[in-house]
DNA sequence: ATGGTGGCTCTGCCA
């Protein structure tokens, strides 16, 4: 079984790459985030037209997340439980288009488009940890629950955990840059702590290997990029893993998303 | 050359 996870920045605008990409990349379940569009303008054929279910979840031009699936699809929930609202400068606050769940194939997969937290001040800060709290206090409960459950969180956290997942630390840290504070990789750690792994950089060691590489400044073509699109497994999914990698050629050509999608084989 | 991009959209905001 493959799973992948994606940000695709737009998915209107990504909609032929991802559907050139389903096609080549034998992919079982894609995990998808910033489809950037709601319901009503999500382009379901693409996912259709090659044998995939697909569930969406988006309101408006922000966030949006996405599950497709072609070996099955159930128990899809959008939002998790308690899942920590957000309105800016007092504006009503709501439960953002960030998080949706599907079961495919007996695996429990999330498709997770963490908060990014703007600046290492600001109350978008507050909210990244926040949330990431809430889902990692569920994601305890859930392996409480159950240990042999298969659950797979995948998608954009935001974080870089080690100094490694960034082209220069110390560049982030005199530009006082987010995705690398203390708060934040410990909000990413007490993950681990809570018995999920990170599938992928077994079969992706560092330094130099990213997932993420900003438009601004050309990064790619500095190959200045960022680890931040993870797949968290479960034990009982993380002991069948048999390969991972980050699919880099997708961050090539006109029309990339600055993310790469990030690839995990199960047996 | 002290900036560089890209995607939405109430051309400012978000990443």
């Amino acid at each position: 079984m493959r799973i992948a996870t994606w940000n695709v920045n737009s998915m209107r605008a990504r909609a032929d790459r991802v559907e050139a990409w389903l096609e080549k990349s034998d992919v079982d379940v894609l995990a998808i985030q910033e489809t950037k569009c709601k319901d009503d303008n999500f382009p379901w054929e693409v996912f259709e037209h090659n044998g995939y279910d697909v569930a969406h979840f988006g309101f408006s031009q922000w966030n949006g997340v996405a599950i497709a699936s072609r070996v099955g699809m159930s128990d899809v929930e959008r939002t998790f439980q308690n899942q920590p609202p957000f309105g800016k400068g007092g504006k009503d606050p709501v439960q953002e288009a960030r998080a949706i769940g599907a079961t495919c194939d007996g695996v429990r997969i999330w498709s997770l488009y963490v908060p990014n937290g703007r600046t290492r001040e600001d109350e978008h800060m507050v909210y990244k940890l926040a949330w990431l709290r809430q889902l990692r206090e569920h994601a305890q409960s859930w392996l409480a629950d159950d240990p042999q459950a298969q659950i797979v969180l995948a998608g954009d956290w935001n974080i870089a955990p080690q100094d490694e997942d960034v082209w220069d630390n110390e560049f982030f840290e005199k530009n006082q840059m987010t995705h690398v504070t203390e708060p934040e990789r410990s909000a990413f750690r007490e993950f681990l702590e809570a018995g999920y792994t990170d599938m992928v950089r077994p079969h992706a060691e560092g330094p130099g290997v990213y997932t993420y590489w900003d438009y601004t400044s050309l990064r790619f073509q500095k190959r200045q990029g960022m680890r931040i699109d993870f797949l968290l497994g479960s034990p009982a999914v993380a002991q069948r893993v048999e390969n991972a990698f980050i699919d880099k050629d997708e961050r090539r050509g006109k029309g990339a998303s600055d993310h790469a999608p990030v690839v995990v084989d199960l047996a």
